[in-house]
DNA sequence: GTCTATACAAGGATAGAC
DNA sequence: GTCTATCCTTGTATAGAC
């Protein structure tokens, strides 16, 4: 019976996450209620204060949840291949995840634009060093002159602005350009963009990308 | 006495305005509290009651006063000019919107990452329209072999996300570049930065605008 | 482990004195 | 036009039955 109470448990744990995750997009955290993530969720509110014993508490969650699979998935730039390729996976890494997981990337963006109140600290630490990290690649590639001299912080900056847009900006992007939902092939001309733009814009031809490594990650149809 | 009821109106409602911008950014619209409005406002709640009569009413205004803004300096994308000159206005023009009304962008955001539940109607009517437009000047410019064949949805994409993430994502940004604020410096660098690398990436040459239409957008360091 | 009932605070909005 | 006092709803959290 313990081992069933674990898998209730579990099973339970992750409907709700599931459930904040939504409500917390719609209204923030502070606009979200217990009841409606309970809602939701098909369970007594007071079930999920069982779970997790504060809104706080279920809000942190959500949030590491969301920032392990940042790390896990996007800390894929090193020195040690080219700087075509290395762009080139990072960037349909990022679209794959920003398309993957909407919610994901809105909630941590509205945490960023009211002030980043639950996550300065990670700011301030991890994401930081990684930060000072990557732009050091980025000024190896300009003194061997494989890249432009281009700001390699700005650089980063914009792949960061321009993938997560189609995550945090999805009801825009949508609306304007009148779909309902993004398909197979949006995403991958999404990429095909992104890549071609940034590669060319800091001096790289996206022709320098061996086919190997573009694998499935988008057609190329230049 | 009527006069001057009207200007003391006036104050006020501005008063209530700019108190209610910030904490609407700090904690959305259904997070953000009338006691706190009034209290940034240094007014007593009914106040604030009596000249807007609902919180909606107040948030509604506050976003309408955002999107007056936006419309009114960001419309200037005609095919009368070079595809460069037209361009990079509207890069440094975003840019200086930016930084000079982070919360007004920020507001925006939260809308759009919550679904826009108050703008669709803007959306679906006004911005669209204005984006079929734009993509169509776009279009022509690659029709007449100015620029490459890109996406013209996807650059309106890339110049909106790239620009309105240094508002936006300042939290972030400013941690991560161990800085206290944006300086003049930063902002040229940016201005400078995301249009050598869009008007490259879509093979224009940066040098193929007359310093004349450059202006003191940005300095032209190269 | 699960759920009903409830305590207690905060929020939006209004009535009415000044 | 301005502000105090108050109504009523909603929200978080807990107590305690099952």
């Amino acid at each position: 019976m313990s081992l069933k109470t674990g898998k209730i448990r579990e099973k339970n744990s992750h409907v709700i996450l599931s459930a904040a995750e939504i409500e917390f997009v719609k209204h923030g955290f502070k606009g979200a209620s217990m009841q409606a993530i309970a809602d939701r969720a098909g369970l007594p509110k007071a079930n999920v204060l069982y779970y997790f014993n504060t809104k706080q508490a279920l809000y942190q969650q959500v949030l590491s949840t969301i920032s392990a699979r940042w790390d896990s998935l996007l800390d894929d730039i090193s020195d040690q291949d080219e700087p075509a390729q290395v762009l080139t996976r990072y960037i349909c890494n990022k679209v794959d995840l920003a398309i993957s997981y909407p919610n994901a990337s809105k909630i941590y963006a509205a945490e960023i634009i009211q002030g980043a109140p639950n996550l300065q600290d990670q700011l301030r630490s991890n994401v930081r060093v990684w930060f000072k990290e990557k732009t050091k690649i980025i000024e190896s590639w300009i003194e061997k002159g494989k890249i432009d001299p281009v700001d390699p912080q700005h650089l980063i900056f914009m792949i960061w602005s321009t993938t997560q847009h189609y995550a945090d900006f999805e009801t825009q992007v949508l609306i304007v350009s009148n779909k309902r939902e993004y398909e197979a092939d949006d995403v991958d001309v999404i990429k095909q963009f992104l890549c071609q733009i940034i590669l060319k814009g800091i001096g790289l031809d996206i022709g320098s990308i061996e086919p190997l490594h573009m694998e499935n990650q988008f057609a190329c149809s230049l």
